[in-house]
DNA sequence: GCGAATTTAGCAACAGCGTTGCGTAATAGG
DNA sequence: CCTATTACGCAACGCTGTTGCTAAATTCGC
């Protein structure tokens, strides 16, 4: 409806945004990287990089260069000048991660949730985990927000869970509102898999092509990466992809439907079939290809990364002999390499993200998190 | 890799869009409508409005509105101040159709296509189709160019067709070229699916949330929509939904896997049984559901519109009883009001929407088609 | 009737963006 | 020491949407 209107400042964005997108990919560049890899003009780059170092997001590392002519200035993310801190809410267990400007996950923390837990509960456990952190150091005040990944359903447009698979008292939570209050930090919460996704297409930046993840734990979903920006579909709730019927007369899921892809892969695995249940899950990744046309595929997920030596080739092949074309059109299927890190460190980049990252102009985004004052910039 | 660069021209042709848009979505608008719905400034829409009446492609419709205050001006779309063509290449005929500005299909034409035609007897059958449709009129010089819709596999990034099903000549043709060269226009070429989806989104504006076409017509193919533009995958290759497994141990599919969706619907179909066949399709559409989130689902294809009384209600019942949330998830689902136009007058509309649809930033899509003037414009 | 309130719309000045033109600094090669 | 080459910034510019203000056209209240 209320479509995002573009002005001059969307432009200075944009831009900037692409330049700090050059800065996460390669280690050091110069001028010309940036020139060769947007498309802007030399002289509105140096604005750009003027703009970039005195927010202390990017700084000079040496200059020289061997070659004629006068040396270029070599330049580099500052990475330690922000940080997000991620949150991976999961059945039974809060991961907390710290990833900095360029994605490098710090710390990592595993920590019990109680059985069935409440909202406050967890409102206290991330506090008390954040505190632990940030303590003694000085980065709370380079720390740009906290990330959330959930199972859902939610919506993310709203900060909402409306109901967490499972979990009892979490029906239509206003968690984000919630968890800004305590915690006094802009907080981003999202699907578990929309946020291992960003992770992934961050690292690579704006190279990343079409792209899925594919998580297995406690269920089945994916991630998706379409177009520039993770897709969440219409209510906030894509990702369902356990849920699809590949078994027409298959056992029936808790979901309700018969032979879904989830179902059918929890049956091999219990009967100790783990080749089976990992075909069964390459039929799905194929299933998707053919509908979304992808260039990567990320696996991940405990049950997944704990058999990955038959999960990976069994994906692989399934792409390159059941996708027709596969010369041209069989994607890139990876691990992923942030493994049991992926959802929290992927939550926490959907911060920095949102305010480094590359903004879209599509409808139906608003601003979620208000780009604020950071000591050091100006 | 070459993304594009934000500067102040594109400000200029985004906003403009975004005027076009509303001008598109609604007969007659004033100023105070695009400012609520853009978000612009007043004085903004003002520019905007005096440069898109000195290009003709909208006018002042009037003035007065009952009410308090000095009356406002009416405008409204000029739908007749430029057109474009829409192929839609079947196995069998080429359909043509004309459509204007507002996405009207004025003709619609269908001539058979020899037996395993080739590209030079597509091109002639082209000229020939178009040369009737302008011949002994003016818009010759009012028609911004050609659409074509076909099946793949393509590559719409390139303009070549790889290998069209079950067409023997039809191998790595850059048909593009040899139909802008043919035809001298410019040509636009895209699936039938994501053509026919263009189609859909075009009447809607820029409220239209993501969708699918679902087109049953000599297979199953899906076109998307997804975050304000087609989505069409990595390879550009996307909507290869029929082609997606839903029983396991089903019969061997033409592509070579077991129990795709289009065979097992095809059975359905052979044995007679419509309604089974429904409630096949209705399956692989809630998968669609799951795994993307979608706001609305259109339900397109000769096959299927021959029996919409019984695909509809089975769609509408699965979307329903199946999508867990539907209250909050549920789609709406409707049978195309184009018809057997779909295609084609999604192929015209795909040129169009290049040059006055909402452009986007987003890597490896250079301008296929460059803005050319117009007899009338300035 | 007539002034006040209301709504529409445009002119003029402005800030900010990337672009263009050109001058300057720093290197290598002859 | 001069020239070619490469890097880079200053200044002016064109263009965008924005802001401030004025004028025009209507309804409403008295």
């Amino acid at each position: 409806m209320t479509r995002t209107t573009a002005d001059v400042t969307f432009l200075r964005g944009y831009n900037q945004a692409l330049v700090m997108a050059v800065g996460r990919t390669v280690r050091t560049f110069e001028r010309s990287t940036v020139v060769h890899a947007t498309g802007l003009t030399p002289q509105a780059v140096s604005k750009v990089i003027a703009r970039l170092t005195a927010d202390g997001l990017i700084r000079s590392a040496g200059v020289r260069r061997p070659g004629i002519g006068k040396p270029a200035v070599v330049y580099e993310l500052v990475p330690d000048s922000r940080y997000a801190i991620g949150a991976h809410v999961a059945r039974r267990t809060l991961r907390l991660v710290l990833v900095d400007l360029a994605g490098t996950v710090h710390h990592s923390t595993v920590s019990p949730l109680p059985a069935d837990f409440t909202p406050e509960q967890l409102l206290d456990a991330l506090s008390v985990g954040i505190g632990a952190i940030t303590a003694g150091t000085e980065l709370r005040s380079r720390l740009t927000g906290v990330g959330i990944g959930m199972i859902g359903p939610l919506d993310h447009a709203h900060g909402l869970v409306r109901d967490a698979h499972g979990l009892r008292h979490w029906h239509d939570v206003p968690l984000r509102e919630l968890a800004e209050a305590h915690l006094g930090l802009p907080v981003h919460l999202d699907k578990d898999v929309t946020a291992g996704i960003t992770a992934e297409a961050w690292r690579h930046g704006a190279t990343f092509g079409d792209a899925a993840l594919i998580m297995v734990e406690s269920g089945i979903g994916g991630g998706f990466w379409l177009g520039g920006t993770a897709h969440r579909g219409a209510h906030t709730n894509a990702g369902e992809f356990g849920h699809t019927v590949v078994d027409l007369d298959g056992p029936r899921c808790v979901c309700g439907r018969l032979g879904c892809l989830e179902v059918v892969h929890l049956r091999a695995i219990e009967a100790g079939d783990v080749p089976r249940a990992a075909r069964v899950l390459a039929v799905g990744v194929v299933n998707l290809l053919q509908t979304l046309d992808l260039a990567h595929v990320v696996l991940a997920g405990a049950d997944l990364l704990r058999h990955a030596d038959v999960y990976l080739p069994a994906v692989e092949r399934a792409v390159r002999t059941d996708v027709p074309r596969a010369d041209w059109l069989a994607p890139m299927v990876t691990l992923s390499r942030l493994g049991a890190d992926v959802i929290a460190a992927g939550a926490a980049v959907q911060v920095l993200d949102q305010l480094y990252g590359i903004p879209d102009l599509t409808p139906g985004t608003p601003p979620a998190i208000v780009r604020q004052p950071v000591a050091g910039a100006h």
